[in-house]
DNA sequence: TGAATATCTGAACGATTGTTCATATGTTAG
DNA sequence: CTAACATATGAACAATCGTTCAGATATTCA
């Protein structure tokens, strides 16, 4: 018991990281773009306004956290949303804040 | 439509910040502590092991976003999670970061 | 192979953030 | 009212983070 309270300790540390990645405007507008559908990092960047890099460095943070995959398409790398589990935190997130 | 997109582009930044409130190990600390029962400001600092302090400068910033809510019992302010959705949200993450 | 296209990556800089420390505010009991 | 307790708050400092810039890596096609 005292055991299965220190698991859910180090637990928090990691869940505490994952929201990390969800909070940051860059990050969630990925997701949620790719709520929608599917982009290349090119079509996102310009889909987005930013430039290629600072995309492709939240992308990296973004897979780190399995939130997003991808896969190559030709010369392009096409990134999606991993599973839908981000598609229901970003929907209670949403909820919340629309209360 | 066009307009009903820019309602979601702005509300995004809110919701990075929303998100911005869960991704911080103190705050999950607290947030999670709460799950299990209501605290004191003084007893929470206690069990995360903690300065008075800097728990109710977290306090404050989970207050603002309607995480957690409180009522004043004696000398002491009780602290308790504000609703379920933010159980379910905490409850996604660790389903999330377990798999 | 070499040029063109698409993406990735490391370093650096400015901005944001969490904690500490000292102190202020608020509440209760004597 | 005053002492003691509980919580809140502002300033400051260190650490973390996101973007930019320059250049590296990878893939396709002629």
């Amino acid at each position: 018991m005292a055991e299965n309270r220190n698991v859910k300790e180090d637990e928090l540390y990691d869940l505490a990281e994952l929201f990390k990645a969800f909070g940051d405007s860059t990050r969630i507008r990925i997701l949620f773009a790719l709520f929608e559908k599917d982009y290349a990092v090119n079509d996102l960047a310009e889909h987005l306004n930013m430039t290629q890099s600072a995309i492709s460095h939240q992308l990296k943070i973004l897979k780190r956290f399995k939130l997003v995959g991808n896969s190559r398409e030709g010369k392009s790398r096409i990134y999606f949303l991993a599973d839908d589990h981000v598609r229901t935190i970003i929907s209670m997130g949403i909820e919340h804040i629309e209360e």
